[in-house]
DNA sequence: GTCTATAGATTGATAGAC
DNA sequence: GTCTATCAATCTATAGAC
């Protein structure tokens, strides 16, 4: 078996300690001594730090948002040509499912779902510079989805539902803080279902 | 008018910067020079910039959940006497209203929604700490609330509620990516009817 | 491409005068 | 309690041998 390239083996690292513990609490000594290669090879292979951070979160928010992307024009598609209003739910499913069916490993939903919070600002950048798109996509699809909803409401609506699959998106597998008598181990797909329960349940309300 | 107590002032100073870049991209020399204070008062009123973080978060977070937990309580006692089902919304309205409440700066709102993410150790620590009493007696009122809605359906719900809320008071006064026409101010007491709108449905649904 | 060695900057913390 | 001065550790980044 042929070993990893290089640049393959700081990405993962790196990916697993920027999900874990953030961007700026992890150091390039962290990330190569995790991945087995030499500090110096960071830079020369990303430039920098901050080259590093963006190639991480690139290599999975690129493919994540494009398969997301995809999906809307299809729903699009679908809308114009048959004139009917698209679904609230094959949108919604169309931003989330693509996440479960892209993973490979669970460092993968992490850096995602960290991606939505980190304070770093390359971070921050990079998540809104990629999902740009994405979302105007979504949310003129759900305007002619829920057009008795005034976009105002639908706008905070969509940041409900966005915050609650982040937020569970992050606690999947690490819950802290867990009642007795509950079972908060869940699989990927019940959690898709719930989310797409609750958040199509609270977009069309009246 | 007297100048403000040295403590306060590097409380004062170290919220603003703990809420806008995150407890590990904030240094020390960053907070005295903004407080107006010397370096080396940190260490001598906080003990070490962990203590200091510890203070930060306890200042806002404790009268919080105190004040969550009275409601809480109320609501219980409430339930208890009349034999009735407790009012999801209520229950949920106790969570948050007290975050509007409470107010005195900006930076209140961004410490609290950045103590539920930031990937700093210690401020994870403090709020799991400071909210769990919370959190328990709110989710056994939901139990009671929603006896049709399995244990660990519920759970989930709560995690998503949980999260939107977060997420959008987070987002507040800073969102990033408003679509064409749409207006994304919003008042505080408008944020907190539609969020309620939007997990109350969510979280009844059969 | 990979390594050692180190520069150069910044950090949290502290000793000691006032 | 407040200040200056500084230590010791850590960080990113790079120069240069191989």
């Amino acid at each position: 078996m042929k070993k990893k390239d290089t640049t393959q083996r700081i990405l993962d690292a790196a990916e697993a300690l920027f999900a874990e513990k953030g961007v700026s609490n992890t150091s390039l000594r962290e990330i190569t001594s995790r991945a087995g290669v030499n500090l110096a090879s960071v830079n020369y292979h990303f430039g920098s730090k901050l080259g590093l951070v963006e190639a991480v979160l690139k290599r999975r928010l690129d493919p994540l948002n494009k398969e997301r992307l995809k999906r809307l024009q299809a729903i699009k598609r679908e809308a114009d040509s048959t004139g009917k209003a698209p679904s609230v739910r094959a949108i919604m499913q169309a931003i989330f499912e693509p996440i479960l069916i892209m993973v490979d490993t669970q460092a993968f939903i992490r850096i995602i779902a960290r991606s939505m919070t980190d304070p770093d600002e390359t971070v921050k950048n990079v998540f809104l510079r990629e999902i740009g798109p994405v979302f105007r996509l979504m949310f003129s699809l759900l305007m002619r989805a829920l057009p008795h909803v005034p976009k105002d409401v639908l706008f905070w609506r969509v940041q409900f539902a966005l915050g609650a699959m982040g937020h569970s998106l992050w606690a999947i597998g690490r819950v802290k803080m867990v009642p007795e008598g509950v079972d908060a181990s869940i699989s990927r797909d019940r959690l898709l279902e719930l989310w797409l329960d609750f958040c199509t349940e609270g977009l069309e309300n009246p």
